[in-house]
DNA sequence: GATAATCCTTCCAATGATTGGAAGGTCAAG
DNA sequence: CTTGACCTTCCAATCATTGGAAGGATTATC
C-alpha cells in the first residue's frame, strides 16, 4: 500500500505517518523500487491503528512510544502497561479538574451579570479585581 | 516601575509582557529618557492584573483582547461580556467531556488488566483493535 | 571614575501535535 | 508522451510560553 491508502485504512493521516516516522516513533518504511514512495503492509495498519488509538485516549508521543515498546514485547508485565494508564487517568484527573474549577468560576459570573443593554459588569468588575460579591462573606 | 517590577506587581512575567505588546494585547510602554527600557504605572498593573485573570479562566489572547475592549468601552453592553463568557463556558463543556469520556475509557480498561507480572493484557489488546470485552454485548 | 551586579534590551529557537503549502518527482492509464 | 493523481522533501504556521545568547543600561560600591 501506498502511504495515501495505509493513512485511510488507519485513520492516521499521511502528514502524521511522515511526522511519526521522522521522531522515530514508527520504523522508516521500505521504498519502492526506485526508492520513491513509501510501501505498507497490513502489519503497518496495524500499528497505526494502536497509534490512533492511543492518541485519542490522550497520550501523547512519547506514551505512546511505550505503549508500542510493551505491545512488542511477550515477556512484558501487564502492571507496567496498567501503571501508563492509571498516571494517564491521574493526568486527565488534574486537567479536568483545572477545567471544572475554570468552568464554576465563570458560571458564577455570568449568574451575576443582567446581560442585558448596560454596561454594569460584574464579571468585567471581577477580572479587573474589584470586589464583588464573593469576598470573605463578612 | 521597571518591567520586572510590574511583572511581579501583576503576576505576568516580563516575558509575557513584551510578548502581549508586539502582538498588540497591550499598548507599546513609554520608555525611559535615554529610550531603553520600559516604564509602567499603576494602571497598566490594573490592566496586566485583568489579563491574567482571565488568562487564569481559560481565556485565549483573542478573547482577552475582546475583553479588554469590553472594558475600556463605557458604553459596552453587558449583554456582550456575558455572551462571552457563555461562549467559554461551552467551550470547557466541551473540552471536559473529551476529558472525561478518555478518563471512563481508560478506567474500563485499567479496570480489567490484571496488573501483574504476566503479559496478558487487555488494555493492549483493545489499543490494538482486537475484540475484547466491549464488543456488541452478543 | 572604574567596576561589578543586576536589570533591561532584542532576536532566535524550542516546546507538542498537527496542518498547510510550495516545488518538484513518480506512477498508472490512456 | 501526456494527464492526473499521487508521492517526495522542506519550510512555515499554529498557540502561549519559556529559554538562552549577546549586548546595553542602570545602580551601588569602592
Amino acid at each position: 500500500m501506498n502511504i495515501g491508502e495505509v493513512a485511510r485504512a488507519s485513520g492516521v493521516s499521511a502528514k502524521m505517518i511522515r511526522y511519526y516516522e521522522s521522531i522515530g516513533l514508527i520504523e522508516a518504511a521500505k521504498r519502492k523500487g526506485s526508492g520513491a514512495y513509501r510501501v505498507y503492509s497490513d502489519g503497518d495498519v496495524h500499528v497505526l491503528r494502536f497509534i490512533r488509538r492511543s492518541r485519542d485516549l490522550g497520550f501523547t508521543v512519547a506514551e505512546i512510544a511505550n505503549l508500542l515498546r510493551l505491545w512488542q514485547d511477550r515477556r512484558r508485565a501487564s502492571a507496567d502497561v496498567k501503571s501508563l494508564v492509571t498516571a494517564k487517568i491521574a493526568d486527565l484527573d488534574t486537567r479536568i479538574e483545572e477545567l471544572l474549577s475554570m468552568k464554576r468560576t465563570l458560571e458564577h459570573l455570568a449568574m451575576n451579570c443582567n446581560g442585558d443593554h448596560r454596561p454594569d459588569c460584574p464579571i468585567l468588575d471581577d477580572l479587573s479585581g474589584k470586589a464583588c460579591c464573593h469576598g470573605n462573606g463578612g
